[in-house]
DNA sequence: TAGATGACTAATA
DNA sequence: CTATTAGCCATCT
């Protein structure tokens, strides 16, 4: 693998169990905002599964991938339910609440 | 080999 | 206020 997207996966992985994060947070820990498309992209390209939480990585309105990876989006919604974070019906979660601030 | 595309976001009109 | 454009990197056609 190369570049951005190793970077990425790493940081995905030091999420902690029970946060989630956004794609343009991880791009500002990569240096650039607009590296949130790349983030999207290096998950959708099925990454280490077990390894990389994907499902802890949301968007910025806090709502889940429709185009999630493994499965249908109500599998990430389960996965996020059984680690304690609470997943509204719209498929959105608390971003003030369960939101993971790097640095 | 070159061009289009995608789990996104922020800035501009 | 809503709508559109730009920018990033790796993969697919």
């Amino acid at each position: 693998m190369s570049g951005v997207f190793e970077e990425i996966y790493k940081i995905v992985k030091l999420i902690p169990k029970g946060k989630v994060t956004t794609y343009g947070d991880i791009a500002k820990c990569l240096g650039n905002v607009r590296l949130s498309r790349v983030v999207g992209y290096a998950l959708h390209s099925n990454p280490y599964f077990g390894e990389v939480p994907c499902h802890r990585v949301v968007n910025r309105e806090g709502r889940l991938s429709q185009n999630f990876a493994f499965g249908k989006i109500n599998a990430q919604k389960q996965m996020l339910e059984r680690e304690g974070v609470y997943v509204k019906k719209d498929n959105t979660i608390d971003l003030e609440k369960y939101r993971y601030k790097f640095n």
